[in-house]
DNA sequence: GTAACCACTGATACCGGTATCATTACTTGT
DNA sequence: ACAAGTAATGATACCGGTATCAGTGGTTAC
């Protein structure tokens, strides 16, 4: 079939400058000294024949592989694609390159592709942990020598360095704006599944962002005197029509509700557009914000508030981190926090009173 | 440092299993022949050792190596990260797993990147290269039996499968539509960069994509009876202010010029905030039409018209037709083209006649 | 003059798998 | 009963690098 037959070794470098294996592997792989002369010989023999070094190879003698094994719940989402741009470029000036996963969001996936990526020897992980309760295939990595760095979640019992937004806190930051405009009655839209479609115990969130701030929401609610906030948790907008459908269910508890917070911007965009074909405008019938400044969050009317997520921020952090515990840092694993701002453009609106 | 000792080999789960090395690699690697009975002491003690196989090794004595190098423009872009969903869903179908590298669109890193995706030995390529005219490292790639397809551009004298969307045909659709509400004087804005700003030869584009599109506006255009073409093109479009810029240009030339093709959704953002910030509405005041059907492409208002571009299938055939190759499969290359529909939308009108 | 040190080189074991081949122990056929 | 075939196994070479170690010849030190 494929006959890749013409591969050319060290040994045949060699043979052509007429030095033994070891001095021209030497000059070959920048180790070791080696003559003036042999180098020269050994590097206008390589170049004669074309000779290619086999990474494989190498990184099967000296343990180390270049290959950094990164896993998003999926890349398609800006959100993702954005961080792995950043882990890219880091990585990349630091001479690694980087295998990636999609988990899709699933525990089953994930774990398959650690094992799939821990197969290939990679350098280190970077992970978005899809279940911050099983992370047992990860803490395997971990213990095996393989650095671990969880990206825009977190999860304790790992023991590894993460990298995350202020999820917590910007839902607070959010609210406390909201409620200065006289908004009471907020809804929190999130694509989350759960079996029955109504938000169930906070513990058995696996992504830990989504539990913080859904934590953080209903903390903040409560003490503004909001009476059930779990209540204006709406859960499993996961695609187009079932955002429909929170919307709906959203729109019928007006003017109860007058204002949407939506968890990413994938929902945004169907939250905007429901409402703007229902002949609702912004900010007057209803204030909307939502996380992740996507690249068209500037160019709709009026345009949108957003917590501002710098993800390429985040897979830079990520990978410094990754880099870091490569060269040998023992540090204990620390939570690296980066900064999400509420930016305000022109979505927020003073509370419509009935 | 790093101190990866651990590693099991077959060699100790044979000890372990009390066979000989070649026996345990049998039931391992699962290929030649072992007794019932080998097979469940080697599998057992296999799994209370806990080993991991390392696929370094096996593709090192194999040749073969399970992993597939993509190289795009950039992932951060939609359109290369849906694309790159495509590959991923398909290859992981395949049991094969893909190393991500960005050209940046330029040259040199590209040249860069295939030689780092070669020394990695990867099974294949998949690449959307940045320029037609400079494919040798390609040609050496497949010259060495490494297959390669082409993401998006074709580069005829590679000689390699092409996947591509109709850009030459796409466009004259989309101006023969527009002409037929009476618009003539039609602009393009493209992301392309040229020494002096202007429109030069059309042999001198590198990505085939933007030189079939160019070439096909400046004929149809032409049929049209238009004097000079090539006045509308507005090259440069690279970032925020380059395209505010040639909004202003294009402005300027208003009312003559009726309507804006946009090449791909970051401009076509650019443009639509520009006109909305000047208070024109679409499509009364202006028709716009972008390549790519952008996620929020249906938020704004009015929606946007857009010629579709399905990257994800984009990349499912690219990744396809690799399979295809690393089976066997020895057919002459081919261009495989992805329709590419009109999508029409709200923002198309007929041409404001002054 | 020779011991000690130095730059340089080559032979070879090794990384962890796969693949080949010879060997052993059983069947099976006639 | 004996040749031939077959299933199962173990020993070992091999993939293409790196790393170790034992020379070799030349220079400096006393």
């Amino acid at each position: 079939m494929s006959g890749k037959k013409n591969s050319l070794t060290v040994a045949d470098v060699a043979r052509e400058a007429k030095v033994s294996k070891a001095t021209a592997a030497r000059v070959l792989g920048e180790y070791g000294i080696a003559s003036e002369g042999a180098r020269k010989a050994v590097l206008e023999a390589a170049e004669r024949l074309g000779y290619q070094p086999n990474d494989l190879a190498r990184s099967m003698s000296t343990g180390r592989s270049g290959l950094v094994g990164v896993i998003v719940g999926d890349i398609e989402n800006a959100f993702f694609s954005q961080a792995v741009r950043g882990i890219s470029d880091t990585l990349r000036a630091a001479g690694l390159n980087l295998i990636i996963s999609n988990s899709s969001e699933q525990l089953s996936e994930e774990i398959e592709m650690v094992s799939v990526l821990l197969r290939q020897r990679v350098a280190g992980l970077i992970v978005a942990p899809t279940d911050a309760r099983h992370v047992d295939h990860l803490k395997a990595a971990l213990a095996a020598g393989t650095p671990v760095v969880t990206l825009d979640r977190h999860a304790p019992q790992l023991g590894a360095d993460a990298v995350c937004g202020e999820d917590r806190q910007s839902v607070g930051r959010v609210l406390r704006r909201l409620q200065e405009e006289g908004h009471r009655h907020v809804a929190y839209v999130t694509a989350m599944k759960t079996r029955d479609g109504k938000l169930g115990r906070l513990e058995e969130i696996g992504i830990s962002a989504v539990r913080e701030r859904i934590s953080g929401f209903l903390t903040q609610m409560r003490e503004a005197g909001v009476e059930d906030p779990a209540d204006l948790v709406f859960v499993g907008a996961t695609g187009d029509d079932e955002t429909t459908a929170v919307v709906t269910r959203i729109l019928k508890r007006s003017p109860t509700i007058t204002a949407i917070l939506a968890s990413d911007s994938l929902i945004c965009a169907r939250v905007f557009r429901e409402l703007s074909d229902r002949g609702l405008t912004l900010p007057q019938d209803m204030t909307l914000v939502s996380w992740f400044d996507a690249d068209w969050s500037r160019v709709t009317t009026p345009r949108i508030s957003v917590v501002d997520q710098p993800t390429y921020q985040f897979g830079q952090k990520a990978a410094e981190r990754l880099i870091a515990r490569l060269k040998g840092d023992a540090s204990p694993p620390r939570v690296y926090v980066i900064p999400t701002p509420l930016l305000e453009r022109g979505t927020i609106g003073p509370a419509k009173t009935e």
